[in-house]
DNA sequence: AAATTCAGTGAACGCTTGTACACTGAATAG
DNA sequence: CTATTCAGTGTACAAGCGTTCACTGAATTT
């Protein structure tokens, strides 16, 4: 396996005509899809330009159109990723939810949202430790952002509204770790969501117990 | 810089007569602290038999003698760093703490253990996601196995005793990936120790807080 | 003392890699 | 209608890769 099919990812062909920009733009996503594609069997260390060129269609030299270099491909396919990521908290966010139950149906929207770009999530996580250099780093500041806004979001619930921001951060980041830790093994275990999904929830209710004790403490 | 010191490994010379297996596992060991050199700022996904070998101090052929191939390094990479990570349970262990300065002592040992072997550690965490194939999955492996011994030991405390397996595991595994978490931190950043080892015990305190009141639902 | 073992050598191989360069031809601008 | 722009092409090159093979020479066995 490995050389049957190649550069699918232009090949849904529009035959309608279009701009030369968008022409463009169409190909620069064909560079990003090839990579997610690619990312998932081998790392995004491990993918070489001229591969990532390759499955997407295009020359090796005519990569240079559109990104100076791999690393700055993966910048994009970083900021791709986390607007996934985003989609997918407001979703949670636009939820009316009870506090109990709030558990299970952001558990129930991480697990849809997962399934529904699995390549993002998988890009995500590997690369968060695993990549090398500007990827990891930018992983590491949007997903610092995303922490704060999930504290944010936070500060409403009623058991919170107390909490010091620094509190509120901690909790934060425990809740992203822990949910990080469910998409990792939702993508590993192909069928077993839902013993997944319940662990994860259970997970989050031993954190969630232990909050209308805290106590800050310096 | 790069090209400067080479072949560092083996320049500790012992003039010493020392019979050949010896002087076999002594070439074995530094192509382990030849990878674990240089995996630290490229992944090892993104190293090559040959700099490994040169790094070591031998040609590339010669890379044979001890492994099939990187893969089969990378593999014996993860036991010896398991290895580390098991000596430091042990030390966490044998502590006889109380159960609240328990979270100061074990994360006190965390800190002094992950100083000491900081490559150890940047390997195991890195590469626990990031890696591919076999090395990603004995990470995997060990991994879950660590979690299972932990999950035993925190079955001895009084607070814990009556909980099912079931529940320990799930504590074990919440407080194994809050560890490596902070691990990542502690590497990360070079000077903030202090800081990241406060932030890692109000995680735990949290986590723990949640225990009095967790009640087992199916 | 002679024979054997085997960790390490060094040249050679066929490939893939990133990048430089001069190019083509359709979409755009004048 | 002509001139310009520029996404994509094709060739070329030096460097690095994993692996092969026949070899050396000191430690070990006989």
């Amino acid at each position: 396996m490995g050389d049957t099919a190649e550069a699918i990812t232009l090949s849904v062909v529009t035959t309608e005509p279009v701009s030369r920009q968008e022409r463009k733009q169409r190909t620069r996503q064909a560079l990003l899809d090839a990579a997610l594609d690619l990312v998932a069997e081998r790392g995004f260390s491990g993918l070489s330009l001229r591969e990532v060129a390759k499955q997407a269609g295009i020359v090796p030299t005519a990569f240079y159109r559109h990104f100076a270099s791999m690393d700055e491909l993966g910048v994009a396919l970083v900021e791709e990723s986390m607007r996934t990521l985003r989609t997918m908290i407001r979703s949670a966010r636009t939820k009316p939810a009870a506090y109990n139950d709030m558990i299970k149906t952001s558990v129930r929207i991480l697990r849809e949202h997962v399934r529904a770009h699995e390549d993002h999530f998988h890009f995500l996580t590997r690369e968060r430790y695993g990549g090398t250099g500007p990827v990891r780093q930018a992983i590491a500041f949007e997903l610092k952002l995303f922490v704060s806004e999930l504290a944010v979001d936070l500060a409403r619930f009623d058991n919170l509204r107390e909490w010091s921001t620094e509190d509120l951060h901690l909790l934060a980041d425990l809740i992203v770790t822990t949910m990080l830790t469910t998409v990792l093994e939702l993508l590993e275990a192909p069928s077993r969501d839902d013993e997944i999904g319940r662990t994860a929830e259970r997970r989050l209710r031993l954190i969630f117990l232990g909050v209308p004790n805290w106590r800050s403490v310096p």
